[in-house]
DNA sequence: CATTGTCATCAGAATTGCTTATACTCGGCC
DNA sequence: GGCCGAGTATAAGCAATTCTGATGACAATG
């Protein structure tokens, strides 16, 4: 059956048709020519059809009406074959290939563009998606089901089929609207304080749990999601606010940015990919972009030491 | 090199992605496991890259980007194959195609039609083309150039590179004017009787040459290579005609059609083929029912016994 | 922590696929 | 018409491949 014909014999099928004998396509193909002799002996039995008239004599082989149609298909075929080398090569280059990454807010706008800008001047065959979505759960969660290559994540997950990096500490800041008498920059005198706050999220939970072992229970009088928003709301002179520093608008001059002291602990942005699962190299190269990035941002107390490059 | 891989490994890896489970790509193809890890691993070895990432545990192996991209082209090839295999038995079955068929005036007008018809009818995905050449050298020399897969020839050529079956005996008749007193029967009395006659070609020759024998010398007053012509000629009293039967329409009153007697050798119709050239199936048909036809037209004292089907 | 489901690896046997050497075939040439 | 040259087929032997079956390692699960 034409189930079993073998790569090989193929290629003998085209240098014997093209050459017009045996012997001159074994030497092309580096054989002898009793090997592309048995080749073609095989294929012909695979086949159920000779394949070449051999006329005997000095003439050329000439293929029978089998023989060119399957030489139409095997050309067809090892030029695939070709192609898909090529392709393999692009992939292994990084060069192209298809990279969904999970993000969130403050990625998106701080870090992602910068990356993705990068990754796409590197490699403009490269097809880059962001998928974004605030719980950090859900992240995990498409990660684990292979809707996401990478995702950027808020602390590394505790679910063991995931692996993930560090890329950027970011403290949180307090932030106060820029007619306050004195800033606060104490957090253990936030009590009764009004303050802007994010509804319960990954972050938000952090910085509450932090006020609370530091006695002190936020008073928020009015939540929101939007970063932006939390920022006008303090602009406003409605309250303060503990936001991550990645999430301050720093240029804006209605609002004060302070450090706390003592600091409440900081969250850590992570990208995460799935443990045990090969990554394409262009997934590879955009971690290290994302290292290289995020350490341009980071605040030189909690930049960690790296292994070089 | 990607150069060296096999289609069992291809097949292997199809398997292994669709089932997630080397075991169960085994038992598909009728391998043992054992076979499968083996096989994929020779296909790693060639790609030169993890095909699948295999988390250990019940759990399903995974393609790597690598084995994703690797698996479209594999799906593609063994498609390619699969399609290869139909057309091969169509090709088999002579359903599909391309013929083309060397013929000249005479066959063209009387047995062509019929046998192609009938190949176009058994076979309508046959493409079947045909030439259209008056003189036999040419004829026999574009089959030698492969242009033509077979050829009606007038007589069977001493080219021993060609082979030929006789299809029809084709008897020379004499064609005289209706109104002529009494018509000659015997080709020696033809002697300065005004004579319509072809340019010189296979058959005017033969023609020629028999009369010499007999001692005529023809007189032709007209020549043309048109067999309606020359029959229209002899209609209009312009003189007789020796015209082989298959070109003469019988259906004309205005002319008469004699047998010759004695007669001079008729010509014979072969089909002839490249000699140690394997033909399509479709090319055999095509022989089988060109004799078919002309037995049908074949009078019964030239009928040769022929092998049964 | 044993059990189950899975892949890798090892060793040996069977098979395949090559090379070398030789037989055979045909056309061209003297 | 017999020999030579160019060509393919076939036989024998050997090396490499590729199975199978047994075993080991590993991860999840109850």
């Amino acid at each position: 059956m034409l189930r079993d014909v073998e790569i090989r014999q193929l290629r003998a099928l085209l240098a014997v048709a093209e050459e017009g004998s045996f012997g001159r396509a074994a030497e092309r193909l580096g054989f002898t020519q009793s090997a592309i002799s048995q080749q073609i002996a095989g294929l012909e039995r695979a086949v159920g059809d000779k394949v070449f008239d051999r006329p005997g004599g000095p003439r050329r082989v000439e293929l029978t009406p089998t023989g060119a149609l399957l030489l139409d298909y095997a050309t067809n075929l090892l030029e695939q074959l070709r192609v898909a080398e090529d392709s393999l090569r692009s992939l292994r280059a990084g060069e192209v290939g298809r990279l969904v990454v999970g993000s969130f807010q403050s990625v998106s706008v701080n870090v992602l563009p910068e990356v993705v800008g990068r990754m796409r001047s590197e490699r403009p065959g490269l097809t880059v998606r962001c998928v974004e979505e605030d719980e950090n759960d859900v992240l995990v969660a498409r990660l684990l089901a292979d809707e996401l290559d990478l995702t950027f994540l808020i602390g590394a997950p505790d679910d063991d089929a995931v692996e993930s990096v560090t890329i950027l500490v970011d403290p949180f800041v307090l932030v106060s609207p820029a007619d306050s008498a004195a800033p606060i920059i104490d957090p253990s005198r936030l009590g009764g304080v009004a303050m802007i706050g994010q509804s319960p999220c990954a972050s938000q939970l952090s910085i509450d749990q932090a006020l609370r072992e530091l006695g002190v229970e936020p008073d928020y009088v009015f939540r929101t999601n939007d970063n932006a928003a939390v920022q006008a709301m303090v602009r406003a002179g409605m309250g303060c606010a503990i936001l991550p520093d990645l999430a301050v608008d720093r240029t804006d001059p209605g609002v004060v940015v302070s450090t706390m002291e003592p600091p409440i602990p900081p969250r850590e942005l992570v990208l995460a990919r799935r443990k045990g699962r090969t990554l394409a190299p262009a997934a590879e190269r955009f971690v290290e972009l994302a290292l290289a990035v995020c350490d341009g941002l980071q605040l030189p107390e909690y930049r960690p030491l790296r292994a070089g490059a």
